[in-house]
DNA sequence: CGGCGATCTGACAGTGACTGCCAACCAGGA
DNA sequence: TCCTGGTTGGCAGTCACTGTCAGATCGCCG
């Protein structure tokens, strides 16, 4: 509660803050190692723990949840596309400040290997799939009000209009990351957006 | 695996399936009551086969998950989508199909209050949510051979296309349902979802 | 440097969903 | 009548996750 913020540059840290972020580090990584080795619902938090060299309880208090470990990138989706978002210009139309997200969310993976891999573990673990819809409505939810602003608010239920063209963006972008992982990386995920928004709208 | 099948009419089933049916109507409405009297995370397992009468395990063998209590009409909204869409005639544009898929699910309640008090838990509940978009990407990936071959399949990545598609038209009866509960219950559904297949399809 | 307060950590027990296993059960056919 | 295959209930076990609490650690002040 008491926020040292101070805008997290990375000097004024005190030791404390470094090792935590250290453990941090240290569990992220035994826990994707173990994850692409043996699968996601084969590894248990027990062996997570055990190999990261930190007790099950101390995981749970840096990371909330199992998919938390698999998810840290993700919170950091919903910011970028945010960010993104509005900061487009405001005659912008919508579908294109959209897809300018959409492209910014695509440019954070690290390599095209890293989000192949991701990608594929995302598509292929139903439970894993289930959280991250879930997070993604989150997303849904806080960008309402940005696409709303930016759609001729005419009529009425705006809302529902507005969630209707971020839910289609987003699941043009599904459409698009799936058929890429089906194709092993081959091409660029945007063409297949583009192909796949172009399906949608006629 | 012996499947009595006999295309499940009411008289030619043996006395065992005629308790069996009792039991698992038995839970399923201790389990609906429960959950709308104190919310769907509040409710255990136990409680809901205690009240039923039966024992936990018993309850699993019927219902698979928790979440199966809940969704019982759910795998019907699948199939009700996948044999209306088939039944379109050939001639029917994509969304046309869809459209009438979509017509045919919400024609599934009961009643009104029924489809509120159902829209309503499910918007509200966090894990629900999750099982329900689960559940509907299945929907989707059944879904996907019956609209590939309605599209017309001139370039290569039909399926994503199609995807995307199907995709669509399922965000907009979220979000037309998402205001429809917003709004408890004004207004015609199917209202909504065009209103929101306009506002993406420009 | 010693000590104090604020955190952090690990161990333990407990909850709740869900599964495997096994003994007891029961309608229906030989 | 007994046999048989599907059915049921109880029990123990797994796994994710949470509350608690004593003890270790850090940061800091005197």
């Amino acid at each position: 509660m008491k926020q040292k913020a101070k805008s997290a540059a990375s000097a004024p840290t005190t030791l404390w803050d470094r090792t935590r972020q250290l453990a941090s580090q240290e569990i992220l990584e035994t826990a994707l190692r173990l994850f692409t080795e043996q699968g996601y619902d084969e590894t248990t938090i027990a062996q997570i723990a055990r190999e990261a060299g930190v007790s099950q309880r101390t995981l749970f208090r840096y990371f909330g949840t199992k998919e938390d470990l698999l998810g840290g990138g993700q919170d950091r989706f919903g910011q970028v596309l945010m960010d993104t978002i509005s900061a487009q210009p405001a005659d912008a139309g919508t579908w294109e400040a959209l897809r300018a997200g959409v492209a910014a969310v695509l440019a954070l993976h690290d390599s095209r290997e890293q989000a192949l891999e991701r990608f594929r573990l995302l598509h292929n673990t139903a439970s894993l799939r289930a959280g991250w819809l879930e997070k993604r409505l989150r997303f849904q939810e806080n960008l309402l009000p940005l696409i709303e602003t930016r759609m001729d608010t005419a009529t009425g239920n705006a809302g529902a209009k507005a969630r209707a063209v971020i839910a289609t963006a987003l699941a043009c972008l599904d459409a698009a990351s799936m058929t890429w992982v089906a194709n092993d990386g081959k091409g660029e995920i945007m063409d297949l957006y583009d192909e796949c928004l172009a399906a949608v709208r006629g």
